[in-house]
DNA sequence: GCCAACGTTGGC
DNA sequence: GCCAACGTTGGC
């Protein structure tokens, strides 16, 4: 069993937008970084634990615990001409781009950027190095269970 | 809106 | 296969 950060944009799709979802699952669908695709299609497995974190928005941390609740399969946005997320170049025969889904296990106070970087703990989180920007990264165990045992168990939920 | 960092593209 | 130009990410 593996673990993951994984990057949302809020104005996408929130942990709240998640939690309204048809059993709280999304397609992670828009992947178009190809070490981000690698690690869905070639790593995860049902049931990695998943931590949904909040990107590029006004409160940057992480805002939920989640899993990957399906293996990875093609991406359907890349077979859409009309869609943002389109490729020309991929076929059905030959996808280029996969999605996992990944299901809400609950929701937590929001763990800021600014409290992660506090902890020394977590200094070999990938999200916290220097010019890192892969959306998708895998952690150890021992810092997700730092982060779901110390810092999620602060405040309320 | 700025800008550092990094990925991708394409000419050669 | 090199590398300059360009695009994107994402915190600030």
């Amino acid at each position: 069993m593996r673990y993951w950060l994984m990057k949302s944009e809020p104005s996408d799709v929130s942990i709240d937008d998640l939690a309204s979802f048809p059993n709280q699952t999304v397609a992670w669908y828009g992947i178009r970084n190809y070490q981000a695709r690698n690690f869905m299609r070639d790593q995860m497995r049902v049931d990695d634990g998943v931590l949904f974190y909040h990107s590029s928005c006004k409160e940057p941390g992480i805002a939920g615990f989640a899993r990957v609740s399906c293996l990875a399969y093609p991406d359907a946005t890349q077979f859409d001409p009309a869609h943002r997320y389109f490729d020309p170049k991929a076929t059905s025969e030959t996808p280029r781009w996969f999605n996992v889904d990944v299901q809400l296990v609950r929701k937590t106070r929001l763990i800021s950027l600014a409290e992660l970087r506090s902890r020394p703990e977590l200094s070999d989180l990938r999200i916290l190095q220097r010019g890192n920007r892969l959306s998708i990264t895998p952690l150890d165990a021992r810092d997700y269970q730092f982060i779901v045992n110390e810092l999620a168990q602060q405040g309320t939920t």
